[in-house]
Formats: C-alpha cells, sequence, structure tokens
DNA sequence: TATGAATGAGAATTCATTCAT
DNA sequence: TATGAATGAATTCTCATTCAT
C-alpha cells in the first residue's frame, strides 16, 4: 500500500479527527471538508464515497497498528512478547487516540460496509495476541479459547488506555502499562484455580 | 426509579434491539416505532427527543448493570469478589447482548447529549470493580492506579463477552469465564516482574 | 349571545393571551390547554376545532368592540362622536392588548376559515367610524372615500395604541389620545390643500 | 447591503408572494421551494432556516423602505415633507403588498427570532416621520409624543393602504393619497381644541 | 362534562451525492 | 485536480385531532 499524501492526507486526518468526536455516522462530509480545508467535490473527487473513505481510514489505520504489533512481537517470546504488544497497542492508542476510539465505538458494529475488511484486520490484530499466548501457555491452546483470551487482554489495554487518555491524561505511560500488565500478574487474583 | 412499563417499554425494546444492530445514530424514531409497533407521533409523546429516549435507555441499563454489580459483590471480598463481578458482568453481556453493544460503542464518545448520565454510570460500575480491587490489593491504592486496572478488568470482561456472543457464541458461559479469568491468572505472564 | 363562561371562558382566556403573544398560528392546542389547566382533550368537547375556537374567540372580541363602538357613539354627532370613538377604541386596546394584538396580525389575511365572520365585524367597525366621518364632513361622502378615511382613522387609533402600550406603557392615557387627536387636527398638515 | 440576486432572489420572492397570501408562519419551505423552482435543499443551502430566510426578506424590505422614506423627505420641510412620505409609503405598498401585509401582520409579534431587526428598523422608518413632525410642529416635540404621532401617522397610511389595495383596488392611488391627508387636515375635527 | 394517551399527516431540517465549470 | 451550488430522499420533530375511559 502506498502511503496516502496531499489531498487524501488532508482529508484522512479531518476525518478521523472528526470521528474521534462523533462517531463515523456523527461525522458528516460537510464536517470533513471543512475541517480538511477542501471543497466538498474534492472528497468526491478523491473517494468514490464516504463509506469508501472511512473503509479506507480504518483499513489504514489498522494496518498500521498490524504492523506495528507484528514487528514488536518479533524476536520475542512467551512473556516478553505478550508485554510488548500491550506496550505497543498502548503506545499506538496514545498516537492515535481518535484512531482508537473510532475502532473501539465501531468493533462490534455488524452493519457497516466495510465489515469484511473491518473483521479480516481485527482477526489480524488479535492473531498476534493470540499466537503470543500459544507460545506464552501452549497447553491453553487445546482447549481452543486462546482467541478469547487475546480479546480479553486486547479489551483489558484498549479499554484502559482510552480511560487514561480521555479521563487520566497526565498519569505516564509507564504507570498505564505497569497498571494493564499488573491485572494480568496474578497478583489480583492470587487464590483463583 | 420506577420501572419502565406499557408504550414506553415497547418503545425502549424496540429501540434496544435496533441500537444493537445498528448503533444509536443508525438507528431512526421511523424505524423504532416500526418495530414497537406503534405510531411515530407516540414516541414524542413518550420522549421528548431522540436524546432523550437513548439518554432513557442508557440510564435504565446501566442502571441495572450497576445494581447487579453492586448485589454480587455483596459480602464477597478480595478475589472471591473480584469473580464474582466478571461473572456477572458476562451474565449481563449474555442476557442483553443489544445493550452491551450500545455501551461499548457509546462509552468514549465525548459528544452525546447524555454524556454526564453516562459518565456517571460508567463511573460507578467501575468502582465496583475498583473497590474489589482495592480490598484485594491494599498496597495498589497508593498507587492512585486502581481506577486504571478496574478498566483493564472492566474491558477484558466487555470485549471479551462480545466476541463470545457474537462470533463464538456457542461456547458455553463457564468457559468464556474461565478464559477472562486465566488472563488475570498470571499464568500468561509467570515471569513479569 | 349568551355570555361565554366556565371551562369555554378559561379557553379563550388562555387562547388570546397566547395569540396574542405568537399569533394564531403560532399558538398550538398543547399550549392553549396548558395555560387554561385543562387538559387537551376538554379544548374538543368544548370546540369543534382550532378554526372553531379563535373564530369565536375573534367574533367576541370584535363584536364588544363594535358594540363598544356603537355605544359611545350614541348620542353625539360630528366632531364629538370622531373623538368618542377614537378614545373608545384607545381605551378597548388598553383594556384588551392581545385582542388588539391578533386583530392587528390578522385583519389583512384573507386565508382565514373564519375570513367571512371577521371581514363582516371589521365591517361593522369601520361603519361606525365612517358613519361619524360622513356626518362631520358631509361633502366627503359623495367621493365615496368615506371607507378610507375610516381605515386612516382606525389605523391610526391602532397602530398608535400598540405603540404605547407595547413600547411607552408609561404614558397616561390621556396624552396618547390628545397625540393621536392632534395628528387629526390639521396642525401637522396646515398648509396642505 | 449587497443586493440579493440569483437563487437567493427566486427564494425571497417566492417567499415574500406566500407570505403576504398566509402569512409567515402559515408558508411552509415546501410552498416556498416549489413556487421558487428550486429544491427544498437549496433553501437549506441558502439560508440556514427559515427564520433566517424570512429574517433576510423583512431585512431588506424594510431596509428598502426606510431608504425610500428617507429619499422622499430629502430636501423638504414640514408639511411638504410629511405628504411626501405619505405618498412614499403609500407607493411602496402598491408596489410591494405582499410585503406590506407581512410587515402589518408582524410588526407587533414580539416573539420573533427577528424582533431585534424587526424593532430597529421599524424605529428607522417612524424616526422619517417623527423627524418631520417635529418640524414641522416644532412645539409638540417638547411632549415627547412626537412618536405616538408618528405612529399615528404611519398607522394611518398602512391600514388606508391595505385596505384599498385589498378591497378597492381600482381606485386611483390620488385619491387614496387625498383621502388619507384629509384625515390629517384638521376638516374631520374642525371643532377639537 | 372531562381526560390524556395515541395518532399520522405534514413541516422543518439534514446530508450524501451529483455535476457544470 | 478541484470546486461549490444544487439536489432530493431521508430524518427529526410538530401538532390538530380522535377516542376509549
Amino acid at each position: 500500500m502506498t502511503p496516502v499524501t496531499g489531498t487524501k492526507r488532508l482529508i484522512f486526518d479531518a476525518a478521523l479527527q472528526l470521528a474521534g468526536e462523533r462517531g463515523i455516522t456523527g461525522t458528516t462530509m460537510d464536517d470533513v471538508a471543512e475541517r480538511a480545508g477542501v471543497a466538498k467535490g474534492s472528497l468526491y473527487y478523491n473517494f468514490a464515497s464516504k463509506d469508501k473513505l472511512f473503509e479506507g481510514l480504518l483499513r489504514e489505520g489498522m494496518s498500521a497498528l498490524t504492523e506495528a504489533l507484528r514487528a514488536s512481537r518479533q524476536g520475542k517470546t512467551g512473556t516478553v512478547a505478550l508485554e510488548a504488544l500491550v506496550t505497543t497497542l498502548l503506545g499506538r492508542i496514545k498516537a492515535n487516540t481518535a484512531l482508537a476510539k473510532v475502532i473501539a465505538g465501531d468493533i462490534f458494529r455488524t452493519d457497516r460496509a466495510w465489515r469484511e475488511t473491518s473483521f479480516a484486520f481485527r482477526h489480524e490484530a488479535l492473531a498476534e495476541f493470540a499466537a503470543a499466548i500459544d507460545e506464552a501457555v501452549p497447553e491453553a491452546t487445546s482447549t481452543g479459547a486462546t482467541a478469547l483470551m487475546a480479546s480479553s487482554v486486547f479489551g483489558a489495554a484498549l479499554v484502559a488506555g482510552l480511560e487514561w487518555l480521555l479521563f487520566d491524561e497526565d498519569r505516564p505511560q509507564s504507570e498505564v502499562v505497569a497498571a494493564i500488565l499488573f491485572t494480568f500478574s496474578g497478583r489480583l487474583a492470587p487464590a483463583s484455580h
């Protein structure tokens, strides 16, 4: 995928910012054009439709996320890999909070025009977590529950990360990573099982 | 709060179903009226506006969730309390998946007319988790990070729960609870710290 | 016409007050019911429709106005009669400003359901002025312009009266009567003709 | 103020015609779009709302009226000025009867979104009459009643003018001017004072 | 005689999309 | 490659009226 630049970039950035504030459905093409500083016609010159625009946006964002997760797990195994994934995910959420909000608001919508794309990318992102879990706890693989565990870890980092950035933004990132990893450490539930 | 019954109930139920499928913004008042089997005018006779309708809906739903969480933690401490909370949250998500989807899609929107309501209730729900964490791990309290840990646990259960119900619905609930609790058990990250 | 009392009176009073503030079309039956302190059903128990309600209201108001004008002219002739009419009209505007506003806003509407009624009453009211003018200035009769002169005098008192009550209400009525009569005295236009 | 042309002009003209027939509240945006020969969306592309549309319309109309009155008084004093004002006002009412009806129906509404605009312009128009009266009858100035006299003259011409155009349209304008001025001549009230 | 919940046609407004320039 | 005026279907909301009690 060639990187998006120029007018398309302006439009992407404006659309993402707005969708982070108002959701995708709540963002109008007029809003996007105005914030991007281009005429409304330019939106349709550059993208076939609103759906295509946001599909492209999510595709780019989730693709970058997947890449970052994959890269951060590279060469690591088990526990270390899992920590790296959480740290990376949190870093991406901080770097692109608008995208994180859009994904959070859209991740369980099954009526979107781009649900195939969205589904595929989410699957890829979760697969990174699942792979790390499989390596760290081989015995879990057989239960078929690694996908659920991956969702659990992903959800923990996503929700805690947004909580941090929206309502507790002054806290240093290291503390947030520590708090999330703490919930996985077993110290919250020493006696269970 | 007196329970909502009669026409208001019909409207709430229809609105919740539809918003679970299409999101709040994607749900039209015509849709709601049709599914509720009432005339459009009745919507506005019973609720001042679309915003007020969904505010009432979320208020009721989040209030019930908070109550359920509070009740499930009652008389339990530490670890047992935390397990009860996760189990209850998962049970509520299963019992009212549409509501869970709506909440998940709305929880980080800061532009809603009902953001005060939404914020207050989310705070209350998270406070239950935070209280259990404070009891289970008193030493964590001082860091001020229990709120983040609460979000982390809440997010894990919410995202894994929806993943389950939307994409893996045949799996028995007990396995899902087990998978989520497993991620908190320390066995995913035995070497960290 | 038997005088309107009881619930009908409450409704008339509320409707007149509101129409004075917002115009007839701008006044809703809900507004009327609420201000009258009765249920909306009562409006339709007592009046066949909104149009009939306001027709009755205007009929009553204009009928009373016509009566008052007729009585005030009784036994007077020419100039004295004209002064009496202006004084009476101003008194009625002060006593029932809401009605005056409604009439002012409705007098040239030709699309009303009650235009026949309205037209007939306006004609009667203006006829009182016309009769006084005919007596005061017999030579004007032949030109057929007494109706226009009657409108002129009526308009002068109506507009000046409302200007007074809406924007200069502290001024004593006597001064207002004097100012209006002054405009008819010839001293504004000594050299004309 | 740059003159309104193009699509905005089409819309203004249609809206004014219709409001003259049905009043502002009785005129729908669908009606306006249809009569203007444009799509309904064009109304909202060119004006933010129905209120803004009619505010603009009244602003333009009252502004033109004020200008005409000011120009007609230019270089004249006293009586001559007053006659010129009445003649001009009557001419404007004839040239734009729809606007006159709208203004007449709206002038005493205190609930309009554009009441500030309306108030300011009415004040300016009346100020022209007041200035002429002050010059013609300097001794009246001290009583502070010139504003009322201005209303009186304005009201006489407005109501008589509309009476003429709506119910006696075949009469030549000169006769109408003469009838109105006759009411100010003192011959209606020779004995008063 | 009075009520108020329910109705549905209609009114205001929104917004993705088109198209002539 | 870009523009922005124009569109019309869809959407939210209003309100006179009905009717079972």
